[in-house]
DNA sequence: ATCCAGGCGATGG
DNA sequence: CCATCGCATGGA
């Protein structure tokens, strides 16, 4: 359990066991194209609360997490919204012990448990954001995806001026209302694409999506989203994993795992393959697959 | 140039 | 039910 202390001006939490913020901030690093900002080993987010955008930073110092409000009301309610996001945002309450010991064993984790020690889930808590992000991502390369998201981000999003610096807020459902096929793409995003990320905002405008999608086991969560159109096995297992921190998700077809276990096999592996080897992980398929993809930015 | 990307739904056998 | 196909475009 991550407590954070409310030092009125600013926020602190002990890290938790088997925890490193310096795997979080690789993550975060990945693309210069995101809505927050990384400098040194401080990260800038934008957030939306009870209304209002506001700025955090987050930074780690001997073990210890530390958040400043840098613009908007540091009111109770900000500093409490601003703690509840990162502590999803860099999955903190998870017991990942477990995952250690088994990974320990294992013939394809053993090694990259040590190598990136402390690594932890970067989610998603924003569902309509995970959705955008995972369907954007559908079969294209990643650099790409995040010049759609970039782009889809600036053309509906809410943007927030601090110090010289750009924040965007990632668009609520509500900021598509008027979005067309043809708005997206001109943004190019293709055609099915655009279909699917308008059905899921309109979805989400009148809350049926988020009624069907109270249900709370793994396989309800998974079956709900696998009816919505756009949703597959890789994207619903991607979303569970990113945005509900399931931590049993495993997008199986990956091409990231395929290619990162094809390193280790000097093969590509077959999806019974590697559904077999994941039996396993049984339990922790997304830590599994976070390694994995992990191993792939060398 | 060619192949493939953190896939999906539609179509046809 | 399973295999194949079109989408759509940038990276490597």
């Amino acid at each position: 359990m991550v407590k954070w202390q409310d030092k009125q001006s600013y926020m602190e939490a002990e890290c938790p066991s088997n925890y490193q913020f310096d795997e979080t901030l690789v993550f975060l690093k990945r693309s210069n194209q995101e809505m927050h900002r990384v400098e040194g080993r401080i990260v800038y987010k934008a957030l939306k609360v009870d209304g209002s955008a506001i700025l955090f930073s987050v930074t780690e110092e001997n073990d210890k997490l530390y958040i400043h409000v840098l613009k908007g009301k540091a009111d109770s309610l900000t500093k409490e919204s601003i703690t509840v996001y990162v502590t999803k945002w860099f999955d903190l309450e998870r017991d990942v012990a477990p995952f250690y010991q088994l990974a320990q064993q294992d013939p394809y984790l053993s090694k990259l448990v040590q190598q990136y020690s402390g690594l932890r889930i970067v989610g998603i808590p924003d569902l309509f954001e995970a959705f955008v992000w995972a369907i954007a991502g559908q079969q294209i390369n990643l650099t790409f995806a995040y010049t759609l998201k970039r782009r889809f981000v600036e053309q509906f999003g809410e943007k927030l001026d601090w110090e010289g610096e750009a924040y965007w807020l990632f668009p609520e459902p509500e900021d598509l209302a008027d979005c067309t096929i043809e708005m997206l793409r001109v943004l190019q995003f293709s055609s099915r694409k655009a279909e699917y990320i308008l059905g899921i905002a309109e979805k989400m405008r009148d809350g049926s999506l988020q009624q069907a999608l109270r249900e709370n086991s793994y396989q309800e969560l998974k079956k709900e989203l696998l009816s919505i159109r756009g949703i597959g096995a890789w994207t619903a297992d991607y979303v569970l994993m990113k945005c509900f921190r399931m931590q049993n998700a495993f997008p199986i077809a990956d091409a990231g795992i395929h290619q990162a276990l094809k390193q280790q096999l000097g093969r590509k592996p077959t999806l019974e393959e590697i559904a077999k080897l994941a039996r396993n992980w049984a339990g922790w398929e997304a830590y599994a697959t976070i390694y994995l993809w992990r191993s792939l930015n060398e």
